[in-house]
DNA sequence: TTGTATGCGTTATCAG
DNA sequence: CTGATAACGCATACAA
């Protein structure tokens, strides 16, 4: 493969004119430029971005850690990332974690093997004790929910909000036994514990009592474990006209299993998610749902890791940023 | 940030000796590796990767180029790829090509900048006559089925066979109209073509007559398309008691479409997908389709790459691998 | 078992 | 406007 030092001699000047030629510094006389090209052209010349990372420092690349990129939510979260970061020239590596705490720990610590400028970190294993390792040298962006206040900039959802308004929804549509399925609940600061919160306060709002048996906490956030526990809640005599679910993923399990039982949604029971993923416009019925922007998310994830990495250190503390959300109203709310 | 200089100076060794340390070479005393590992400690030393990647020819990442990793099919190819990659302790790095042409070239000429060891490249916009530009020197992988007999390795899905059996069960199951909803064809190789083809096949195996008015080709594979289109057949008149799509994304706006015109299915009508996508458990009816073992085909392409990244150009000829399929019977078909 | 010399390909700096 | 020099951090080959 040629290299720089193989074009310059098929050019006639030295390997500084070419990288000079490379990285369009001006002060190049034209003619000098275009024997350059020539040459690059006839050897078919390639920068080896390894050696310029050595050079400079910079790898040009960045990394995203997900649970999965799979899972709906991070599937499009991660898809929106890597589109924001193209009119930067930056590209995205992705690291799964599976949602395990030591994974993001190490996921943390593999960047700073220099292998990434920097790093956009979907917390959901870590928790706030853990805090104390974001506090590295080198740019962060947490994306989620459990870490607060931490040292580095931080993109969140409208969990509390949301949730809020998505169960002030079904109340709207005359629910009054509303249920509520969440993931794993853990420190105050997940976003089940969120979502939960949520879902009290749009119930005290509205004076309806709080009713612990209609508040589920799932093993997993999957379809499956939806399907199962509604199921299970209504064999178990539960009494319910509105379900809130955790997300859009865990809805489409409950109306699976709300068909299963044969109960008519939104007739009798009135079903609404998180997340606005996109096939719940086109289930039978179709979802309602939170749609928490993260088309901004993503944006405003990349812009703030590139703020760090161009200006270094030197962006005095760190960001708090909670997108916008609106709630889409579709058949399983009654429209 | 430390270097093998600075840990070598803590230590009291030379630089090489660290280096033999971290590559785990033997023939290092016991006690001098304790002296540097203390050393690397107390710094707390990282590799430069880039300088290590200079140094070595090598990347230690791979690219993988798809349209766009949210898309159900590809998403789950995506994290299955990543994870397969673990063992080998390779990282990936996504480009979104957007399924178009132009995107796909410039992901394999991105990967001659010696930015990736190797790539992964779905073709969906590239076709038989951009055979020539896969001739390229260094390790590539072909996922995707519109490049036959190329020069490089190749993954494709069962896609005749596949749809065959898929269109076969529709008959068995006792529907004698059967509607195909394709993206779009090209040139005799792409998915929707040959997906047509195991279609035609099982209908000629059944000896029921091919009625082009029944075949329909959507602008682009998506769930509204689908939903759109089976409507519009209807509408003007289509009579059909079964539909084989070309992917589970379609059907799952068919089932939608076919929900809005009050049509029941399976008992008025059939349908079956292709891919088993995770939701079309969950659907309600839930979906049947051909299962094309994703897994297998994310490690086979993985092993594939990296036995040409490990030997070079070593390896005479290539491969082409088409993974096995099961037909997935679920509510949509009868059960 | 450890150390020395050298170069991977590029670019920053500064001189011409 | 162009070029000489040096250095980024590491690992190969070989010598001691």
């Amino acid at each position: 493969m040629a290299t720089i030092q193989d074009v310059a001699k098929a050019a006639g000047v030295s390997p500084m004119t070419v990288s000079h030629v490379i990285n369009d510094h001006p002060h190049v006389r034209k003619s000098t430029r275009e024997k350059v090209l020539l040459a690059m052209a006839k050897l078919d010349y390639r920068v080896n971005v390894a050696a310029r990372n050595l050079r400079k420092g910079r790898t040009g690349t960045i990394g995203l850690a997900v649970p999965e990129v799979n899972r709906p939510y991070y599937g499009q979260l991660a898809a929106l990332i890597i589109a924001a970061t193209e009119k930067y020239g930056i590209r995205v590596s992705i690291e799964q974690t599976g949602a395990s705490r030591e994974n993001e720990l190490d996921a943390l610590s593999l960047s700073r093997n220099r292998l990434y400028d920097g790093l956009i970190l979907s917390t959901v294993g870590m928790g706030p004790k853990d805090v104390e390792r974001l506090k590295v040298d080198y740019p962060v962006v947490i994306l989620g929910e459990r870490i607060f206040d931490g040292p580095v900039d931080h993109v969140a959802m409208p969990n509390v909000d949301g949730s809020r308004a998505a169960t002030r929804h079904l109340i709207d549509r005359g629910c009054r036994r509303i249920a509520m399925l969440s993931g794993q609940v853990g420190d105050e600061v997940d976003v089940s514990s969120l979502r939960r919160s949520g879902y009290r306060l749009a119930l005290e709002s509205a004076g309806i009592p709080y009713d612990p048996a209609l508040v589920h906490e799932l093993g997993s956030s999957t379809m499956r474990a939806g399907a199962e526990r509604i199921r299970a809640m209504r064999d178990g005599g539960a009494d319910f006209d509105g379900v809130f679910c955790v997300t859009d993923t865990v809805a489409v399990g409950v109306l699976r299993g709300l068909a299963d039982l044969g109960i008519r949604v939104p007739d009798e029971v009135k079903v609404i998610g998180f997340d606005n993923v996109e096939e719940g416009e086109f289930l039978v019925p179709s979802l309602s749902t939170i749609d928490p922007d993260h088309v901004m998310m993503a944006t405003r994830a990349v812009d703030l890791l590139v703020r760090r990495i161009e200006g270094s250190t030197s962006v005095d503390g760190h960001e708090e940023f909670v997108s916008h959300f609106s709630l889409v109203a579709r058949e399983s709310t009654g429209g």
